[in-house]
DNA sequence: TCGGCCATGAAACATTTGTTGCACGAAGTA
DNA sequence: TACTTCGTGCAACAAATGTTTCATGGCCGA
């Protein structure tokens, strides 16, 4: 097994969890989730509250690699030291290659991946979110990497309004769907470019039935905007040769579904209160610790 | 003389300092200048590094107004804790109503999107990148609205290694492939509070089979988490009341692949021109206009 | 100059801290 | 069954912590 990243002792405590003795593993789990208070109350103190015995993180310290509580204490301060340098902003864009050039890739995306965000426009998604709910009925559609944003939505819209929303092609082939599009109801179609011929198909299928047809794109101009009644714009090129970016989809199919769920008002609160309930009966969920 | 607002103890530690004497004065600064040292370590270790007697800084904290040194650290320590709720600061929560209601909305929840991105940390992604490199066949798992980060890293991955990447469960039961896992294989978890039984089941049998476990999560503490090789952080509360946010998740995601990208090299780009061109080929896309 | 006052450092104090030795009990082995 | 190993809680331990006391030395007013 690769060698495992030893940068910070909250890893080091993780991956050796799992092989712990039962108590020792509580005492772990405690500390991973109340790092702070460990750093700064004493063990007697963390013992009280966690339930168990102080002798426990002692050897909780030593069974991780280290000479004692203190010392393991003395990793978790350091390691939750706030940083003396700014986490991002005027980073300079140096070393291209030589060791860290992975690091500053994976910066330079999350960069790219943030930059689009504060220019996407309220407005629009509001208007959107309105027409959603007056749709009767709502149909999504996003190929290829858009796909994932089309599942979300349908995920979180279906939450509080399950019977009237629905992915195109989600129960045979597209084309089926496609004919079943009508007055009153909402087409969504995810994409940017390059546009996929089936993203366009169904935007059109949309406006030919008299469906308000709202397009997430990255473009205006893109084929399956024509005719929208929404356009819903994000900025999808970012670091070139690479993957074009998602978080601004993302973004605002989130904050579609949010303004939507709000518009339902008590209603929607109560249908997605039925279904987590429903989930938490079907005991889908880790209870949660004290 | 108006009261001073007693916000915060390093604000009383501020006014009061003019008043006092020269020694604690000194004392005082160092307290203001070094406040985490100060919730962390020793008066005792505090003294020396400050060049100052133990005693003083216990005569500083009764100086301002508390019983003693334990006191004052406290509300330091206290002062200090990392909000559990709203990083959004002094963020007025005016005008819930009113025409614009949605709108303010909207903006509210893409802020709140946007906040978390900052956050996350670039060398855990980079290390993990190594780890998919070197894998044999990935893995990948996300449950209920997480789905849509597993599925398009999915769809990002096999776009250059198609045969190596697979979602958990794509092919019949999740069952039958945890039974799969193997060692040099890598398995990737994504997941937030309320955890799904499901991911941790995937997460605890990647680390049985000895396969190298990739968790993006939104706690350190998350039960997939536990005996992970790598942890990718990411900030999944935002807006009470509302779905959570998914946009770091997906900002994770999108950085993992294309660091994944960039270490397959030439052998990466080939595959996936090939694949672009088979698309291409396929009249999957519109073409593009002048 | 004297005498009171206060700031200051050093040492002694009681308390609390992290640690370790020990006994008991459960789980596994011969 | 008898023996061993290991995990666990309890209690005693030495070390370190925060506090207090005391002696010293400088400062100002009489």
């Amino acid at each position: 097994m690769a060698e495992p990243a030893k940068s910070s002792p909250l890893s080091e405590l993780r991956i050796a969890l799992p092989s712990l003795p039962m108590r020792l593993q509580e005492v772990g789990r405690f500390v991973a989730a109340n790092d702070y208070d460990a750093t700064t109350r004493s063990m007697r103190d963390l013992a009280a509250v966690a339930g168990a015995d102080p002798a426990a993180f002692t050897r909780l310290a030593k069974a991780i690699g280290y000479s004692g509580w203190d010392e393991l204490r003395a990793a978790l301060t350091e390691a939750r030291r706030p940083s003396q340098i700014a986490p991002f902003s005027g980073r300079a864009k140096s070393r291209r290659h030589g060791p860290n050039a992975d690091v500053a890739l994976v910066t330079d995306k999350l960069e790219a991946e943030a930059a689009g965000l504060p220019r996407i426009r309220a407005q629009p998604i509001a208007e959107a979110a309105c027409a959603l709910h007056d749709a009767k009925r709502i149909w999504i559609t996003g190929y290829r990497s858009c796909r994932s944003v089309a599942e979300l939505l349908n995920y979180e819209l279906r939450l509080f309004r399950p019977e009237q929303v629905q992915l195109v092609g989600a129960s045979g082939p597209d084309d089926l769907d496609l004919g079943a599009f009508r007055p009153g109801e909402a087409v969504i179609v995810i994409g940017f470019m390059p546009y996929t011929h089936a993203s366009v198909r169904v935007a059109q299928a949309a406006y030919r039935a008299g469906a308000s047809l709202i397009a997430i794109a990255d473009s205006p101009s893109a084929p399956m905007a024509e005719g929208a009644d929404h356009v819903l714009l994000f900025e999808a090129a970012s670091s070139p040769g690479f993957f074009p970016s998602l978080t601004g989809a993302i973004a605002i199919a989130q904050s579609l579904a949010a303004v939507t769920f709000s518009l339902g008002g008590a209603a929607a609160k109560k249908r997605l209160e039925n279904t987590e309930a429903r989930l938490a009966a079907a005991s889908t969920y880790v209870p949660e610790k004290g």
